[in-house]
DNA sequence: ACCTTTCATTGACAATCGTCGATGATTGGG
DNA sequence: CCCAATCATCGACGATTGTCAATGAAAGGT
């Protein structure tokens, strides 16, 4: 290839290197910074703790809102947005509210963390 | 176990499978959801997906800072996030700055959110 | 010595967030 | 039929966030 332009050539030569590949896409990081978002508050990680290790894989409301020493309605506004984010599905049953995990959810976020 | 108090039995047995174990504590969720709020923005996690994709594992702010369609001071800013987060470590080399993932920060939060 | 380049920092602004108290909607029980 | 309990939603508020334009700091080249 004649005829490069010599001044840009150097110009990346001195400073840059160039992103090889594997960048993610826009769509892809909006998508998971979305769901990362989600997980960004302490409460909301206390929240998906409580519910991976409560029996059967599910947890109900009353349980959440009594260890959290917050006000209900701000325990329900978590749990929603952490529902939102694709994290938690919500059952109710009779007068009770049980959440639990998406299944592979957190997996696959994990996946993307991975080397 | 005689004398088990019945009322706060039968309320259990009705509503609420308790926690079974393995909550997290509260400084431990603290310190998680600020790395995730960390990675809570798309510009963000691109700016990871760049520095992880780029030769070497070190990536120069002018690359980063061309492709993100921002002000400059407001990639500075976002990187200087990540840095704070502990998941970029930066290094001045003559005019310019260069970034890099932190060795095992990212694959020390995936391990967070395995089964 | 000056000027340019690179990048961090500041100040300012609108937008979003976390929280509360209060209200609303369902369900179950007397 | 009404009342109590459970939980979501609304309105409001201070605090934090993402962004920009402008400024500051430090290094290199001429």
């Amino acid at each position: 290839m004649p005829h490069a332009l010599p001044v840009l050539d150097t110009a990346a030569a001195s400073c840059c290197s160039p992103i090889t590949g594997g960048v993610i896409a826009d769509h892809d990081a909006a998508a998971l910074a979305a769901k990362f978002k989600a997980m960004g508050d302490p409460t909301r990680v206390k929240l998906l703790s409580m519910v991976a290790a409560s029996g059967g894989g599910e947890a109900c409301v009353c349980d959440l809102n009594e260890s959290l020493d917050l006000s209900q309605g701000t325990v329900s506004h978590h749990l929603g947005l952490l529902v939102k984010a694709g994290l938690l599905t919500r059952t109710k049953r009779g007068t009770w509210s049980y959440y639990a995990l998406v299944p592979g959810a957190l997996p696959a976020l994990a996946e993307t963390l991975q080397v």
